[in-house]
DNA sequence: GCGCTTATCGCAC
DNA sequence: GTGCGATAAGCGC
């Protein structure tokens, strides 16, 4: 359920609001950019995730350039739609779900 | 190169 | 204090 996020989730979803449309980023990027070793804290955060559309989740895949999960589905039907929505803003992905364009993917989460 | 197991971090119960 | 989760990295084969 939604949850109201912790100070740490809100700064999850503060770095992933930094990343530009188009772009890319790992949990371990994204757990880098706010000082975070464990991808699966990430998750915590995106799963919560009361602002869904708000907060881009869908541009958060894994360190092996999948896509991983959407919205509470680890893999679904939900994951083409987004998969699609990505292709839109520039991002290609496979029918597997992988990352296509690795050039998408943030080196890092752009500070302020 | 691929697959499985262990380790790690935060949050909720 | 224990368990769960949208992972990551390491080790073995």
């Amino acid at each position: 359920m939604e949850r109201e996020p912790t100070e740490f989730e809100s700064s999850v979803y503060e770095a992933l609001c930094r990343v530009p449309a188009g772009k890319v980023v790992t949990y371990k990027i994204l757990g880098d950019a706010i000082g975070c070793g464990s991808g699966r804290a990430i998750g915590n955060a995106m799963r919560n995730n009361p602002y869904a559309p708000e907060v881009p989740c869908h541009r958060v895949i894994l360190s092996n350039h999948k896509i991983g999960g959407f919205m509470g589905d680890v893999i679904g039907d939900k994951i083409e739609k987004k998969r699609d929505l990505l292709e839109k803003e520039g991002v290609n992905f496979d029918d597997e779900g992988n990352l296509l364009d690795a050039n998408c993917l943030l080196a890092s989460v752009p500070s302020e």
